[in-house]
DNA sequence: TTTTTATCGAACACAATGTCCGCTATTAAA
DNA sequence: TTTAATAGCGGACATTGTGTTCGATAAAAA
């Protein structure tokens, strides 16, 4: 992770890797089969460790009075968190491969919610795979921001900011009206009760696709 | 650029492209550095060829009775007129340093009109800046997928999803409300006279940086 | 104590990069 | 038309990186 930050990842050795771990060539093939399938592991293990948390919340929730989750606040919780991680996995200097892996990853997870939002509605203005795209990419290059630059604003901020800049523009690309009351309970801060069907796009109950 | 939308930019040897140009290898490294020069210097044509294209349009709409030139529905029209160039170059088979370079070269035509619109406020409910990387991030995000999808909308089209995406959600960041109108007008198909001030950050009279 | 397991380092074949050099057309200048 | 310059060709080469193999070694498990 700390040679992506210096170097980049496209331009790390396998070699660079070896002096840094102090570890032998043949034990490094004997683990992984090449660079590649190292970074996928140590994301891996954030992934699932994401998905427990995530788990364990939405448990606690259950049987309080707030059952609902906010999956990109704890997105940028998460990520922030372990944010010398995230910033080599999806910052600036970070390889191609890990982003398209990421970005199936966030519309695995956004997709769902997304489609059952529209099922009903028979044209729109925008098509739901493009909307998708849209959401994904957002939220990706948001994210990559904030690592780059430091995370000069809390999550809660970003989360805020991400809200502001996407949620009125996909309102009006699933041609909703109803929902205008979730936009607006949001922006003031906290939108809990009522509106739903909008808003649930991120508040979503199963946030954890493979279980 | 077939090898690209074939194999990928990054699974590209020089000696694929050397048989396929059918070139000798001293001859290829006479001209370019190595494969990451060659793939820039193409897109350097294209892109002084839509600057000159631009200037031209600029200039004979000058004299006329409308000399607003959207430039986001430009340059949909100028990738999907050269989207075999353009899949290759922006596509999911590209490669991270021209994409990169497209980001920047996008925020070079972004900024300026944006940072112009939010000089007299005070405080944003999203720094510019943020502002700035989602508006580029989303565009690019937009082309990709049109072109990896072989273009199933007019470029007029997408130029309309892009506003329908992204218009309220920056209204919305620059914490504008005199705008209201030319989002309005620009929602009902075109957005001829009046309402200026937002819609004019992509109709643009500087789209042209380096003159 | 014996066996299993993990690691090590050296060596190797292979592929790709970028450079060098001498040869040969083609083209432009003398 | 002869001559000189230019551009391309292709083979050879040093270098770097990849992924594999093998025998030796040390520590942990049986």
């Amino acid at each position: 992770m700390a040679l992506i930050v210096e170097q980049g990842y496209e331009k790390i050795t396998v070699q660079d890797i070896l002096d840094r771990a102090d570890v032998g060539r043949s034990t490094f093939y004997a683990h992984y089969r090449d660079k590649d399938e190292l970074l996928l592991s140590s994301f891996e293990h954030l992934r699932t460790l994401f998905e427990q948390q995530q788990e364990a919340l939405l448990a606690s929730r259950r049987s309080g009075s707030d059952p609902d989750v906010n999956i990109v606040l704890e997105l940028f919780r998460h990520t922030g968190q372990h944010h010398r991680l995230y910033r080599a996995i999806a910052g600036r200097q970070s390889g191609e491969m890990i982003l398209k892996y990421l970005h199936r990853y966030l519309t695995g997870l956004l997709l769902p919610p997304l489609g059952e939002l529209v099922r009903k509605r028979k044209s729109l203005p925008v098509p739901v795979d493009v909307t998708a795209h849209y959401l994904v990419s957002t939220l990706l290059s948001l994210m990559t921001w904030w690592l780059d630059n430091n995370m000069p604003y809390p999550a809660e901020k970003m989360d805020e900011m991400f809200r502001t800049l996407t949620m009125p523009g996909v309102e009006a690309a699933i041609g909703s009206n109803v929902e205008k009351r979730a936009y607006d309970a949001m922006k003031g801060g906290h939108a809990e009760g009522g509106a739903k069907a909008f808003y649930s796009l991120f508040i979503d109950s199963s946030c954890c696709p493979d279980k």
